[in-house]
DNA sequence: ACGATACAATATGTATACAGAAAGTATCCG
DNA sequence: CGGATACTTTCTGTATACATATTGTATCGT
């Protein structure tokens, strides 16, 4: 059914950006979309409403839809803003999830460990944002929620470089990271907030690093055979 | 052209359901709106789309769209929230403000004022809501903002009341909010971040002691004439 | 008379044709 | 040869007809 065709490829298209299979800046080609989903144009143009609503696209007049930039100043903001938004979160989740959200929240932590084990950072991402969204969910709380939801296709998007380690060391903070997630669970199902809160810090902390480190890398050495290229 | 009338459908769309010319929970005839502003279905139903990202509509499958509901569990998670965000929005606006954006509240706050002397509740409390909305964009926080503007929008129906003092009591706390306005104009403008939380402190409890006793106003006398009802 | 089912009416979702705007291209003039 | 302008092409926006789903109603059977 048609029904089905318009909902998959909503979350196809969410996935995609999220994953960077369509990458920051893209534009979408409306026709081509709808041709590779079997759908007409006015299904796919409240898809992208939709991806407009959901801060995962931006819909121009008369000149169409591109996939959301990462831009310096937004990334500066996201740093500032994430632990305010994480933290407060993990609180009212901890206070008022149910033991239903619970239930998934393992589920899906059980998934992403999954795709941790087999080293497919595509796949590995994107469920580390549900086991995120899924805590979301759980704060119980609409005016948060949705601030959470633009904090993580920032954060998705960053990460995708974390769960791909170049070595012992960052395979050790994945690790670190999968284990984190455990303890969340638990001081979310023992509904201590302050405990939550507290190991929320640590994961920020920890995914921080690596992420400052993608946005920042290492420079370059000077001295090569490459032509020299002084300072800004 | 027809540029113009769906932005303005879009336009007037928000107004209404923020000043409750269009109740919470009320459904949204299609047909009717299409008619009343001369638009054919498609441009209606992306507008739809639109209001359903802003949070002030709800679409349900197959099932129309109708606008958000302001129930009793949400209204307790947004008396929890609203100080955490709006302080935050309140420092960033004082760090990250422009001048021209400054310019902006100024010209808004001046119209708020005028719409509070003559007394028109339902322009008051849209124009308060433009204010606030505008110190969210000088906040320059893409994640803070979205949730300040759901916050805004039951914020927004909710001090309808507010604006319509029935007495010199209530009509001197509306006074003191437009000198609010005037003295977080000033923190902005000098990028002091402290008086600016300070005010938008007071500024909420002001606010907050007039909305409570709107959800929760007094009890209607038991002693009358009027069938007697114990208590749950 | 009550409930269930079939049918009709209405409302929602989709496809497509047409209209209008933006962008690219070619030609003309200086 | 360079720049501006007209034309063509392509893409975006809108209207409308058609398809599908839901809801209300009437009839039939028990």
């Amino acid at each position: 059914m048609s029904r089905d065709r318009k909902s998959e490829c909503l979350e196809d298209m969410r996935r995609r950006i999220l994953t960077r299979n369509i990458v920051p800046g893209a534009d979408l080609d409306e026709a081509a979309l709808c041709a590779e989903y079997s759908l007409s144009r006015t299904p796919m143009r409240e898809i992208f409403q939709r991806l407009n609503g959901e801060g995962l696209i931006q819909i121009e007049q008369n000149r169409g839809a591109k996939v959301s930039s990462m831009d310096l100043a937004t990334m500066r903001v996201f740093f500032q803003t994430a632990p305010m938004i994480y933290c407060n979160i993990a609180r009212l989740a901890a206070e008022n999830r149910t033991t239903a959200q619970l239930a998934d929240l393992r589920a899906i932590q059980q998934e992403f460990r999954a795709a941790t084990d087999a080293g497919d950072a595509e796949v590995a991402s994107f469920r580390n944002h549900r086991f995120h969204e899924q805590i979301g969910l759980m704060a119980h709380n609409p005016y948060l929620i949705v601030a959470l939801r633009r904090m993580l296709i920032d954060h998705t998007r960053l990460s995708q470089i974390f769960y791909r380690p170049s070595g012992d060391d960052e395979a050790a903070r994945v690790q670190a990271s999968v284990a984190q997630h455990d303890q969340m669970i638990e001081a979310i199902e023992s509904h201590d907030a302050e405990a939550a809160i507290s190991l929320t810090m640590d994961h920020w902390n920890l995914t921080r690093d690596r992420l400052e480190r993608y946005v920042m890398p290492d420079p370059l050495p000077t001295e090569t055979h490459a032509p020299e290229f002084q300072g800004a």
